[in-house]
DNA sequence: GTCTATACGCAGATAGAC
DNA sequence: GTCTATCTGCGTATAGAC
């Protein structure tokens, strides 16, 4: 079906370019991992362009209904916020990848106005999401000594997306364990 | 002469990779900034992969450069360490380009095992320079609350490279300021 | 929806004159 | 050292048959 093809494709490109990037992925590589010919992705996307915004607005989609997924399954803020390192730490494949929203910014000049717009919700999103997180901690006080949540949240931000980094350069998760530990010793009982 | 155009060459191969990733420069463009043909390049740097090398290995060296004057202007390790988040801040060169390492780490897949190598030395310099500060905090007490050295280090490091990837997102050094407030709360007497 | 065939440009790289 | 000229391959994209 159309929709199975579609989704493929973008599973497909999602899973290279976490690895090699934006510019490490091509239609031939696409049709060759999908099954079919690459000029037969042009009529699904016509452009390049129209498939790297589906492939950042599906992603936002779902680290956003994950979030939500988080909040439902822990009421406080120490087991929210170990279950987003979690997150972070298992979309690196241990160490073999990166999230697509920080594959896309390293190459961030070559990319259209509509996906720049989209990677900078992805950025609020979380940013805004982790905030809450803080805000919940200054009343439930499960996580140690919290400032000013938008200032933690833009260094726990920070934090996970270079912990990625260090994670891909080692090709080892181990490296990501390490850049979050401090973050992680702040929680307690997190459940 | 020789030695000023291969110096040219890296400068602006240096300066198009931090802005737009390593697949973002070619030869054409270089050619053009420089101010000779193409196939002249391949003169200083037969392949790519040659310059990118070349270029790695400058930068680690300029780094390490860095960091040793930044010990010899400062004796604290408040002072080290505020010094090394300056370096790292005007790097971004006001939110429009990343650190080298960064931008070669994007599209890590592509590169050779050469620069893959200076890579992780300048990873591991970072985070050995970055531990010798705080180990020196547990003596001075310049530095807030410092728990194990290698672990600040770890977690200091991706707090730096994730506050350039926020100011290049947002085409603002505001952004890094943000990520690293926290951070440099914790300094004391800075000098 | 997917195919074959093809267009067109740009990439890195080479040969050989000057 | 730098040039002109050229090669080969791959990139995205299109046209039109099935």
């Amino acid at each position: 079906m159309a929709h199975d093809t579609k989704t493929a494709l973008l599973d497909a490109a999602e899973h290279v370019v976490r690895r090699k990037g934006y510019d490490g992925f091509s239609y031939a590589d696409l049709a060759a991992s999908v099954g079919i010919r690459k000029a037969s992705i042009h009529y699904h996307f016509p452009a390049k362009a129209d498939l790297s915004l589906a492939l950042m607005q599906r992603y936002l989609a779902g680290f956003e209904a994950s979030c939500a997924a988080i909040e439902a399954a822990h009421p406080t803020a120490a087991g929210r916020l170990a279950a987003l390192i979690d997150h972070y730490r298992s979309a690196t494949q241990d160490g073999r990848c990166l999230c697509l929203c920080l594959s896309f910014s390293g190459s961030r000049d070559a990319l259209s106005e509509d996906v720049q717009k989209v990677i900078a919700e992805f950025r609020a999103a979380a940013a805004g999401w982790i905030a809450d997180v803080f805000a919940l901690a200054n009343t439930d006080g499960t996580i140690n000594a919290p400032a000013d949540p938008r200032r933690e949240a833009a260094a726990t931000l920070a934090i996970l997306e270079g912990a990625q980094l260090a994670a891909r350069a080692a090709h080892d998760p181990a490296g990501y364990d390490k850049a979050v530990d401090l973050l992680r010793a702040r929680l307690r009982d997190a459940a």
